[in-house]
DNA sequence: GTCTATAATTCGATAGAC
DNA sequence: GTCTATCGAATTATAGAC
């Protein structure tokens, strides 16, 4: 029932998508304005009738980026039995985000790329949604952690950014349709991740 | 005696240090020009008596933070003694890389956070020098498969990506004299990419 | 070799008609 | 709401004096 949007709602969503597109297709500094709405099918000057300029429509892309890798791993991690072990869960988590960034959504992918290129005030503006969700990350690992289903000497902030850079990097090089499939790469991050590369 | 440079090679190098010191602080997209020279203590249009333009300072950036990772990685490599295994190797080689990130080198951390932003052209004219660099890491990678120290079902490529993620990602979110020090972040990347957050 | 001054360009942003 | 036209700011790049 939610389908009822005003032709406005639809036509700033037609530009969110396009915007999503242009930055994972082309990173920040070479998406212009003009990118996006062609790709839209309208005039640069239009998007102002939805957008203040660049940096508030590139706000928008970064908080539904996380949004949506978020409720992607949200909805995985629930969906596990509630047999799974705190190792499953993490497991999923990192199989989850990984999807959202290669396939599931231009704008997760969009907010990987982005993320640390946008001028210093955008991110500022940012930091919050990075921090509830990185809150999220934490507790996952340390409920792990806990279990005593993680090596000795882990540190909790140091290795969600290293897993973090390992799944949101694939936004750089991951090409779909060529090479390996979406699934083998989440596969992959999560042995790596989990288990590592050493036998 | 390399250190007989001439004036001109001298300013060249002053240059190409501050551009690689701005942009590992500031990006791509965020780095001008004018700060650079200012860094350099020059007037912009003074960079053009020895550089094209920003396109060509930016693959000059490139090439050398590559090829100075490279070297530390090579020299850590090499330092091990004859009885060190493959997985040996690739553990100095992954301790490497991320120290020349963190602390070592303004240019290979430059290199990390502004290879994913550069246009289309300066890319292209970069790939030769990655394509080396990551035969470099297939080499070590494939060694300790081929000794049989890496679990069964490990994707080269895909592998290779994914820890090259967690590594070159440290430069978007290591703080130099805040937070852990580079040598645990180096040590906690060697445990993950290898032996993984499991127990 | 470097400076000052300025040209050229590229976008982001705004105004007003429709 | 969107278009056309245009303005203006920012920044790269060039010219010519020194």
């Amino acid at each position: 029932m939610t389908e009822r949007l005003t032709k406005s709602e639809r036509t700033r969503q037609r530009i969110l998508d396009a915007a999503a597109r242009v930055f994972r297709e082309q990173g920040y500094a070479n998406a212009r304005l003009s990118d996006i709405a062609e790709l839209a099918d309208m005039q640069t000057g239009s998007l102002y009738y939805h957008f203040d300029g660049r940096e508030d429509l590139v706000a928008e892309i970064l908080r539904l980026g996380v949004k949506t890798a978020w409720s992607h791993v949200r909805a995985a991690v629930d969906a596990l039995p509630v047999s799974a072990t705190p190792l499953d869960r993490l497991a999923a988590a990192v199989r989850a985000h990984t999807l959202s960034v290669l396939e599931a959504s231009d704008y997760a992918s969009a907010q990987a790329r982005i993320v640390g290129q946008v001028p210093p005030d955008v991110l500022k503006g940012h930091e919050a949604d990075q921090r509830q969700y990185g809150a999220y990350w934490n507790d996952l690992i340390m409920g792990a952690a806990d279990a005593g289903q993680l090596r000795p000497g882990t540190d909790l902030f140091v290795s969600r950014m290293l897993l973090f850079g390992a799944l949101n990097w694939t936004a750089e090089w991951y090409e779909p349709k060529r090479g390996k499939s979406a699934a083998v790469v989440a596969d992959q991050a999560v042995a790596m991740v989990l288990h590592g590369l050493a036998r």
